[in-house]
DNA sequence: TACTTAACTTAGTATGCTCAGG
DNA sequence: CCTGAGCATACTAAGTTAAGTA
């Protein structure tokens, strides 16, 4: 039913435009900003936790642990206790018992349609987790059948109950960050060179220009804005003498120093195995010392603990702030984050955090302000972890709520094109661009601060073109604008007569660079979008056609007599419509043509292979035909396999070929990632037969654990 | 403000290719 | 002629951090 998508044309060209537009922002400034309270938020059990808030319960913890270990063997250890959670645990059947309650046999927990529903995550069962996550000395223990590749099992924090009243965690504890290396001097023969006469810079100075002389092969520092830019943050940290010798960047000579970096990273390259080693190892301790926090109980992998090193700032596409000097970050920018009765990080010696807070109602474990925008950057745990997959889980469970009303909604605004008022026919025709084109929601943004980029809801009148008449088709609208990322989204989309009316209507009397909708923004839009269903906000469109277009191609692209690689194409196809929905592009990779070459020479190469083959098998046929022995049977039959062999090479590689050209300028993981409702996939792979290793990698693996573990092969999005 | 989504960069690994030696 | 080490190249995964949304 959603399934007319109207693709891009994938006239590809994210290449340059104009942005000397100017724009008159006078939209309504509707401030509100909304905060979706999940009101009925019951409150969790606090005793459950109880034994999270002291780290020093931690031995206790562990001892309860090995007792429990010994029960959940048999796996059915989870039943027992817990006298309340009976009637609402039930429904959820995670506990091995065939999951056919709701619709999809997996009820969720998001979705709270009756009210009942609400009390449906409430039983505590935190003991459980308790058991499941045992790190280390688990086989001995419990004997019985280790035999397999110690599953070292994993904490299945779906099967527990939530956090409903905004907190995000009673216990939290880290290390803190990873402040980038100090500056390394360079030696004293790598020299800067002011009009041609060596100049000795100051360190400060120095550190700023090795910034620039590291990007010296960029296209970016021969551009204006990108130099100017530069040069007025690096002014700022030359000493006085320098300031008054330096007055034009032209005259700069960085060559030296861009020549010893290039030297250096040939050098990491050229090292010795042991020196890789120790860096790895290095590396690793790191990793192992910051890279993880304790969460209620849980050891949890951090995403970013290491904070970004000083450089200059490169935004994307036309930015205004480009080549600015990203300054470094010391321990007095940063706020830490944990909670009180934890054992707090450590600023380096001599120095001080700006501030140790403990605020369980936000996710981050580290803050501090970025000096280009002055926007807060965070710290914060992996996509593998609970309050990252919760979310996750959570964003899709919302998604699948608007499958069930969405035709509604979709009634509701073909019905509001009509409306006599101006805003309601702008919202109207906002929406379905959004709902058809899968076009982001389009926050209005600060001019000047940003590269000039839009979405749906701050398209201008410049970035579409209508024709009453095109190639045969009525009312079509030409996109052509830049959006996220500064991403070219050109499409042309033949869209119904009355929203071509209306576009006409809102373009009337206007500039190319007026706003097409001056009566909406995303706010507007967002609050009415609440109106027609409890958290339904712009994106959970692009999360909802995205999902369903995957289910729906693989439904008609998949057949079940296919071998595994054609199954897999048939996956990619899927995916790749999605992506083309969502305009993921990337630029194509620089061997791209050379690679393709190197395929087609294979692929001829076993063509050869294969006519070889066949003859052979014709020749042993004829032999066996006059000497009717057993041997000469044989070797038919050896033969045969060999041609058959050599097929199904020869067609993996077409396979891989065909693939990798249609993929040529779509990037399918940000999809993939961030907009496919992950028990697709997991359904698809099941039904199939395809190991899931097939479709995701280690890490999403990890990322989707919760949807791996549960979705079965009749899961529907 | 807090959090998700995004493309790009770099690092790491797999694959393929060459050539010496069996 | 085959094997397999050593190296180059190609591909993938991980990491980075900017740019969105709400």
């Amino acid at each position: 039913m959603s399934g007319d998508h109207f693709h891009n044309d994938s006239q590809i060209d994210s290449g340059s435009r104009h942005n000397d537009s100017h724009k008159h922002k006078d939209k309504y400034k509707d401030k509100e900003h909304k905060h979706k309270d999940h009101k009925k938020d019951k409150e969790r059990e606090k005793s459950k936790y109880s034994n999270s808030e002291h780290r020093d319960s931690s031995d206790k913890k562990h001892r309860d642990k090995d007792k429990e270990r010994l029960k959940l063997k048999d796996g059915s250890s989870d039943k027992q206790k817990d006298k309340h959670r009976e009637k609402k645990k039930e429904e959820r059947s995670f506990d091995g018992k065939p999951k056919k309650e709701k619709e999809n046999g997996f009820e969720s927990p998001f979705i709270k349609s009756e009210p009942e529903n609400d009390g449906f995550y409430h039983s505590p069962k935190h003991e459980k987790s308790l058991k499941r996550e045992h790190k280390k000395g688990e086989a001995a223990t419990d004997g019985k059948k280790k035999a397999k590749k110690e599953p070292e099992e994993k904490w299945k924090w779906w099967e527990e109950e939530r956090y409903t009243d905004g907190v995000k965690w009673k216990f939290l504890e880290h290390k803190g960050p990873v402040f980038a290396p100090p500056y390394e001097p360079l030696p004293s023969n790598v020299k800067f060179y002011y009009d041609g006469k060596h100049m000795k810079l100051s360190p400060g100075a120095e550190e700023v220009a090795t910034f620039f002389a590291k990007m010296l092969d960029h296209e970016y520092t021969t551009k204006d804005v990108f130099r100017k830019n530069f040069f007025k943050d690096w002014r700022k940290e030359m000493t006085s003498e320098e300031k008054s010798k330096l007055t034009d960047l032209n005259k700069c000579d960085f060559s030296e120093m861009s020549e010893y970096f290039k030297a250096q990273s040939e050098a990491r390259k050229a090292m010795t195995k042991e020196e890789k080693l120790k860096i790895k190892e290095e590396n690793e301790r790191l990793l192992q010392e910051y890279g993880f926090c304790i969460m209620d109980n849980h050891k949890e992998r951090i995403a970013n603990f290491r904070i970004e090193p000083p450089g200059l700032f490169r935004g994307r596409g036309d930015h205004p702030k480009m080549g600015m000097l990203k300054r470094r970050i010391r321990p007095e920018d940063i706020i830490i984050n944990c909670s009180k009765d934890s054992k707090y990080p450590k600023p380096p010696p001599g120095t001080k955090w700006k501030e140790v807070r403990h605020d369980n109602k936000v996710t981050w474990l580290v803050s501090w302000t970025e000096n280009i925008q002055g926007s807060i950057k965070y710290i914060m745990l992996n996509p593998s972890s609970r309050i990252k997959g919760e979310k996750d889980w959570q964003k899709y469970e919302m998604a699948r709520r608007l499958k069930k009303c969405v035709d509604r909604i979709r009634a509701q605004y073909r019905e509001d094109w009509k409306s006599k008022e101006m805003r309601i026919r702008q919202r109207a025709v906002a929406l379905y661009f959004i709902d058809k084109l899968a076009l982001r929601a389009g926050n209005e943004k600060e001019e000047g601060e940003t590269a000039d980029t839009v979405g749906c809801c701050s398209l201008r009148v410049e970035h579409l073109t209508l024709h009453q008449e095109m190639d045969g088709q009525e009312y079509v609208v030409e996109f052509d604008f830049l959006g996220k990322d500064s991403i070219r989204y050109y499409n042309k989309v033949p869209v119904e007569k009355r929203v071509f009316k209306n576009l006409q209507l809102f373009m009337e009397d206007k500039e190319p660079e007026d706003d097409l909708f001056d009566r909406l923004n995303t706010s507007i839009l967002n609050k009415h979008l609440q109106e027609l269903m409890d958290g339904l906000t712009a994106k959970v469109f692009r999360t909802y056609n995205a999902s369903i277009t995957l289910q729906q191609q693989l439904n008609e692209l998949t057949s079940s007599e296919d071998n595994v690689p054609a199954k897999i194409l048939s996956y990619n196809r899927a995916n790749r419509a999605v992506a083309i929905l969502c305009n993921h592009q990337r630029a194509p990779p620089k061997t791209f043509e050379k690679s393709m070459q190197n395929l087609q020479t294979k692929i001829d190469a076993k063509k050869e292979q294969l006519a070889d083959a066949k003859r052979e098998l014709k020749s042993a046929k004829a032999d066996a035909k006059v000497r009717r022995d057993e041997k000469s049977k044989k070797a038919v039959e050896s033969k045969k396999k060999a041609v058959q062999r050599i097929e199904e090479q020869l067609m993996k590689l077409e396979v891989q070929a065909t693939d990798r050209e249609e993929n040529k300028q779509i990037a399918l993981g940000t999809s993939k990632l961030n907009y496919l409702d992950p028990r697709i996939s997991v359904a698809w792979c099941k039904k199939f037969g395809i190991p899931i290793e097939k479709i995701y990698n280690k890490t999403q693996r990890e990322k989707f654990a919760w949807a791996i573990d549960m979705a079965e092969k009749d899961y529907e999005f």
